[in-house]
DNA sequence: AGCGAATATGACAAAGTGTCATATAGGGAG
DNA sequence: CTCCCTATATGACACTTTGTCATATTCGCT
């Protein structure tokens, strides 16, 4: 977490700052990027960044979580939308992150393709967050479970984590390989469907 | 690819090097890896490294893909000993990685919970190699497709690639929650049982 | 022995990181 | 208004790491 010293600091300056390091994390992936660029960026002397921010993956990880907090709020709608069924939910889901505009497709992409499991973990927290949660009821509890093929609380939570590892390696397929949003939702689509019948015949 | 040079090096020098990189890549993940080390372990200088290697990322991948080798024979042996049942082999090669002995499970910790979209690329060479491939029938052969709900090739790769994604998700679990081995499997023939069977009710 | 190509070597420039001594600003008490 | 304590700002600096390059050495061949 950023230190109460950038909490303390004026709107403006706030905004500033937050532009730059986010310019400098959509130009190259996190472990990549520069202080040096950011402060450049942001113009201010080096030493503040440090009494802003612990380091480099300290700013990365604060935009990260504010990225989570908004996908967190389109789920919340979705799933309401569509009346708990996950799947259609988490294929909206998809095409909101993908058809995202330049801006941020560039930060999402360094992030997709540099995702790593600490990347991940933050991510999923869209999903729920198994920590601390009082104001938002858990997302799980909107999901309407007796379409679902599972027995218990456990399966649930196994189901779960398919379902967001086959969408974020998705995400990463079409960054990587550069699909159009058409392929890229074709894909997913077929993916989603097979997932729901099953892989094995019978 | 390392440089001419190093497979042009005495067996004995190469061997030391490469020790003194999975030495080093054991210790930390890539990113964090330093190429003094590597030389200071390997006695040898600096200038020389670079010699044998472009940079960090070449010596790590190198070693990345004599593993792949490895996992890649591992898999041939096991799809053939299950009769082509998908299935099955995964759940026998899931087992073999997360069994794998002391010195090696660091590296793979390291690999795994650092994985990003280049890695898990080059991991999934295990399964096939996209690429020129001339001296393995291509592992999807092997497999048993009448038993597999699919109806066409596309399905069946996007099947292989939720069952990769999944699997390597359950290795990083694994790796990153510190499960033991039984409940590690115990997980993993959940999910596999739910993707086999089908996420959805009907 | 002699010569050209390949390899070895370590000093070095460049770039980046985090720290710290010092300077400055803010705000409450007297 | 002035004093003083605390919070913040600042940029020089020590340290680390990287990749390169000029120079030295070795190898293979005639």
């Amino acid at each position: 977490m950023p230190k109460i010293t950038f909490f303390n600091l004026p709107h403006e300056k706030q905004k500033k700052l937050v532009h730059a390091a986010r310019q400098e994390f959509s130009r190259v992936p996190l472990y990549q990027a520069s202080i040096t660029n950011i402060v450049k960026s942001a113009r201010i002397p080096r030493g503040s960044f440090y009494q802003y921010f612990e380091d480099k993956e300290d700013a990365f990880f604060y935009l990260l979580k504010e990225r989570v907090q908004v996908n967190k709020n389109y789920l919340f709608s979705l799933i309401k939308r569509h009346e708990g069924d996950i799947f259609q939910t988490l294929i909206d889901f998809y095409k909101l992150i993908i058809t995202e505009e330049e801006e941020n497709l560039s930060f999402l992409r360094n992030i997709f393709l540099n995702m790593n499991h600490q990347i991940e973990t933050e991510f999923e927290r869209s999903f729920s967050n198994h920590e601390a949660n009082e104001e938002f009821s858990e997302f799980s509890s909107l999901i309407d479970k007796d379409k679902l093929n599972i027995k218990n609380d456990e399966e649930f939570a196994c189901m779960m984590k398919i379902l967001i590892s086959v969408m974020m390696r998705s995400v990463i397929d079409k960054f990587s390989r550069d699909l159009t949003e058409d392929e890229a939702m074709r894909h997913f689509n077929i993916e989603m469907n097979l997932l729901k019948n099953g892989l094995s015949m019978n």
